[in-house]
DNA sequence: GCCAACGTTGGC
DNA sequence: GCCAACGTTGGC
């Protein structure tokens, strides 16, 4: 899952220990949520656009797919008038802290990782802010140092 | 700050 | 249903 540091951190995940990962305005992304994730599943955390670029830590799923309230309120940024509480179209999880890494996995090492080619966020141009890990590129991450 | 890549919108 | 125009994302 990505997020702008400057919006919402890995440290300010750990602080408020969980969070509902609101504001996703794409249908894939959505999808994702709704459909795939499942309590206990565990998270990558990337942080976007802001140096340094890449994984900043780990969590959980602690609640599957749920409906998205925010869109449903005129004066929140993400609202939008054709979501409805009775008939949803933006859903949401909620994550729990798990770790921090001790320093970023930079995006740049993990382009240069081979297990991780096609993994989605080093392909030029990904911008899906929610997306899956396969089981063999989560190993490889996983033996980064930045883990310890 | 730039700009390529992408998703969405809306006219036809 | 097509596709050009537009807005956004996000690495550099």
């Amino acid at each position: 899952m990505k997020s702008e540091p400057n919006v919402f951190s890995i440290d300010d995940l750990k602080a408020s220990k969980t969070t509902y990962w609101s504001g996703v305005r794409n249908y894939q992304a959505r999808n994702f949520m709704r459909d795939r994730m499942k309590v206990g599943d565990r998270i990558l955390f990337y942080h976007s656009n802001v140096e340094p670029i890449g994984i900043a830590g780990m969590a959980e799923v602690v609640k599957a797919g749920y409906p998205d309230f925010t869109a449903w309120d005129p004066k929140d940024k993400y609202y939008d008038p054709a979501s409805l509480p009775s008939k949803p179209v933006w859903y949401m999880v909620d994550i729990q802290f798990m770790k921090r890494c001790r320093s970023v996995i930079p995006l740049k090492r993990l382009k240069e990782n081979p297990a991780l080619k096609k993994m989605g966020v080093v392909q030029k141009g990904s911008r899906l802010s929610v997306q899956p890990v396969a089981p063999e590129e989560w190993k490889a991450i996983l033996k980064f140092p930045e883990w310890d």
